[in-house]
Order: C-alpha cells, then structure tokens, then sequence
DNA sequence: GCAATAAAAGATATTTATGTCTTTTATTTA
DNA sequence: TAAATAAAAGACATAAATATCTTTTATTGC
C-alpha cells in the first residue's frame, strides 16, 4: 500500500472536519468516525497526533470537539508527512543502505522524478480544495 | 514505504541469483543472505515463493541451489506482483471502497499517470540489466 | 461547586509483517 | 545403500501496525 490505514484515515477525517469547520460547526470523534468509516478509537488517536502537529485543532468539553482553523493553509503533504513521515519520497526503493545521487541502485533515477512528482501533486492539494469537491458531491468519504 | 521488506529482498536476491547464473554458478540462501544482507531463513521464505511462483529455479541437493534461467525474461514488476501484488498500482490512496474513474477520490486523477508511469518502469527493467549494471559495479547489493 | 461533555492519555488486545528454528524431502556422490 | 548437501515445509517468536477499552483532564452550563 502506498500510505498506511492511519494516514488514509487521516486524510478522510481532515476532509470530513474541514467540511463541519466550513460550516462553522465542530465535530467529536464519533461522528468523524461514522462519515469515514474508521474505527472510533484508533481515528481519535490520529486525531491527538493530527492536534499535536497543528494540522488540526480541538476543544474539550461540552461544544467541543475537532475544527480546522483554515483549511486554506493545509496541504495533503502535511498530512501524510504528520503519520507516515517522508520515507515514501526519500526511501531506496530496494532497500539499499548504499543508495545515492552519486551511487544509485537500478531504479534510482527512474523512480526520482515519479516521486517529485507525486510530492507536487500531493503539495498542490489543500484540505480546502477538497473540502470544496465534496460539498459538490464529487466523492464520497468511505 | 513503497515496497515491503520482502519485496526489497526479493528484488535484491534476484538481481545477486542472477549475477550467479551469469557465471554458470548456482547459489544456496546463506551466500544469498551474506550478499544481500538480509535475515537468512526469511530469505530462504521469500526465494520458495519467487520460486513457487516460476520468477527463479531451484535445484535441491549436493551442487544445488537457486538459479535463474533467463534473466532477460525477468522484470521488476513480475518480482513486485509476486511478492505485494498490484495494490501499489491500483488501491485508492485514501483507502476510499467508492473510489473508482467514474466517482474519483481527490487524488485519483493526479496519482493515475503517477502510478502508469510507475508501472512503465518496473515493467521496462529486466533482471538481466539489473546484473549487468551490478557486473559494472555502479552499486552494490546491501 | 456539580454534572455533563468531549478530548487526551494510558493500558491492553489483535492482526499482520518480519524473523528464527527445526524437520522433511529431494538429489548427488561415493 | 549410506552419507552429505541443500531446498521445502512447518512450527514458532518477535516486532510493528492496527484496533479497543478505560481512566484522566479540561471545559461548559446550570
């Protein structure tokens, strides 16, 4: 699998807040968790580690629950980088200690522009522009 | 990480059993493991399954070992599939069931000719060239 | 202050991937 | 046929990822 279940979950749960945030409203783990389709309990652990790292915001208590401030200023890159870390554009892709710019394993140089480009692609898609598309009903969240 | 643990040994192993089968020389798991650097019996695991799955050959008893035939009918998508299957290839990024081209997810567009182009080198690389290139020395195995 | 709410945190459980060890089977050579 | 060799197969162990459950902390409204 490209990224881990955390990170889809995630995603899913980033999108799903910064559609309740859009419309002014916050929302708790449960009803995150039911629009995703993701377990309760291991979705609120991403969404403490989603909180640590600023991605997202929350609030306890009464009226509480989970918000994104602006989902302007979020990118698909940040996310996937908060659960899944950089390896999936910087790892040798044949595991090799040895592998370099100056001494490349065989599919160094080939798989080098295709991960350049899936960071662009994942550094051009904010939170918001996917927000947007399901108001639309473009997709669904499970 | 792109590829599993597995996999990368597998690739690796392939490209150290074809440099062997090169010379005319077949090779057991231990040398495979000390060249390659990998946990010996786990090796042993993932060489009966390229083998079970025809990607190399093995002959059992005295001057045995694991050969491949014809390297330049080897590619590094055959090893891929073999061991993680086609999921890098076609499971939707976010982990989306409803994903599909019809009702893409966000990424489904962007991540599409990523992955096709992915697909196009794996499926371009043989074994074969994989060899002579170790041969010339420009990387090594571990 | 008290009760209710909801996230944070911690402990535990399960599953999957990774890794190890032992026994069995096939082959070769003497 | 016996001994040695090496892969195949099976049982087991460990670690990491995924998932669940319980307790604690912060906040709100009465």
């Amino acid at each position: 699998m490209v990224l881990s279940k955390s990170c889809e979950y995630a995603i899913r749960a980033s999108i799903y807040i910064g559609f309740q945030s859009d419309k002014g409203e916050k929302v708790g783990v449960v009803e995150i968790s039911e629009a995703i389709e993701s377990p309760i309990h291991f979705t609120g652990k991403i969404l403490q580690t989603l909180s640590r790292m600023k991605i997202i915001s929350s609030s306890k208590g009464p009226n509480g629950g989970f918000f994104i401030s602006d989902a302007t200023a979020v990118y698909l890159i940040d996310i996937v980088r908060a659960l899944d870390g950089n390896e999936l554009f910087s790892a040798c892709v044949m595991g090799l200690k040895s592998c370099s710019d100056s001494k490349p394993c065989p599919m160094h140089n080939q798989v080098k522009p295709i991960r350049t480009q899936l960071l662009i692609e994942f550094s051009k898609k904010s939170v918001y522009e996917m927000v947007q598309e399901y108001k639309k009903d473009k997709y669904f969240l499970k």
